[in-house]
DNA sequence: AAACCTATTGAAAATAATTTTCATATATCA
DNA sequence: TGATATATGAAAATTATTTTCAATAGGTTT
């Protein structure tokens, strides 16, 4: 959180309430979230934040590079903090539980060049689809 | 788009010019495309065809394993079709571009199911981030 | 080929998510 | 504490997508 203060300071951007319990819920909630059920989560700390207000934290925390957006294919992006450690995501084609997993064997070629066209790799995304444990028949 | 035929009779769907239009448009456009662009794209061939159609084609599609969402961050989503040759996307930070490209070794891991949590892998998509050569400086 | 029946279509209306506007409130700094 | 520019909330506006519904047109049967 101090680290976040100081982001915001360098950018010009000022620490309020809002923003703390926004970020507040993004850390503490599930592992992706939808703006509504950010808001909800963060009302409990601040319950006159309002919802335009997550959109523009969202937003600026999106530059400041300490959230990432997914989309599940329902018509709503969800965030979920960018975390210290680098992870994926397992997608559970039955109930759309989202579960993260550690530890990714793609970091190496962060800043690779490709030779076939000369794309430099700067990051990536790695989402594993399938059937959780609960969803398995048989 | 004689095996699309087959999968629309088996289904009990009809096979409609409007939707003949939109599969051409999926497959003759870029590797993605917003459903503003695969509508225009379609009109070339069927200019009465409706925005609306093309939504439930896509819909179709989609369920028909045909084409895929994907989700760049924009507020849009795109689609692009899927092919036998399963491939990935090289998306450019800078200008946005997206390229395909081929070759995974992440399949033979389809099926496989994890020890940690009982996951069932039945398939991914990777996105590589970075910048394409037309956007590095120096 | 004509008739039938049901799936499909286009346009407009409705919805849902997200963004913009604007007057008010409040962090930050002198 | 006061000045000031940034941030906020509510409402309005916008944009993407879905639904409604009367009209149309595949595909099948005769």
């Amino acid at each position: 959180m101090d680290e976040l203060r100081q982001e915001l300071k360098i950018r010009g951007y000022r620490l309020t309430s809002q923003r703390e319990a926004v970020l507040r819920a993004i850390y503490e909630g599930a592992c992706t979230q939808s703006v509504e059920e950010i808001h909800e989560r963060a009302k409990q700390w601040l319950p006159s934040l309002g919802l335009t207000t997550v959109y523009r934290t969202l937003e600026l925390l999106k530059h400041a590079r300490k959230v990432q957006e997914i989309y599940l294919g329902d018509g709503k992006v969800r965030y979920e903090p960018i975390l210290e450690t680098h992870h994926h995501h397992l997608i559970c084609q039955v109930c759309g539980k989202v579960e993260p997993v550690e530890g990714c064997f793609l970091s190496p070629f962060e800043g690779a060049t490709l030779v076939r066209n000369g794309f430099q790799i700067l990051g990536h995304r790695l989402e594993l689809y399938g059937r959780c444990r609960d969803c398995q028949e048989g």
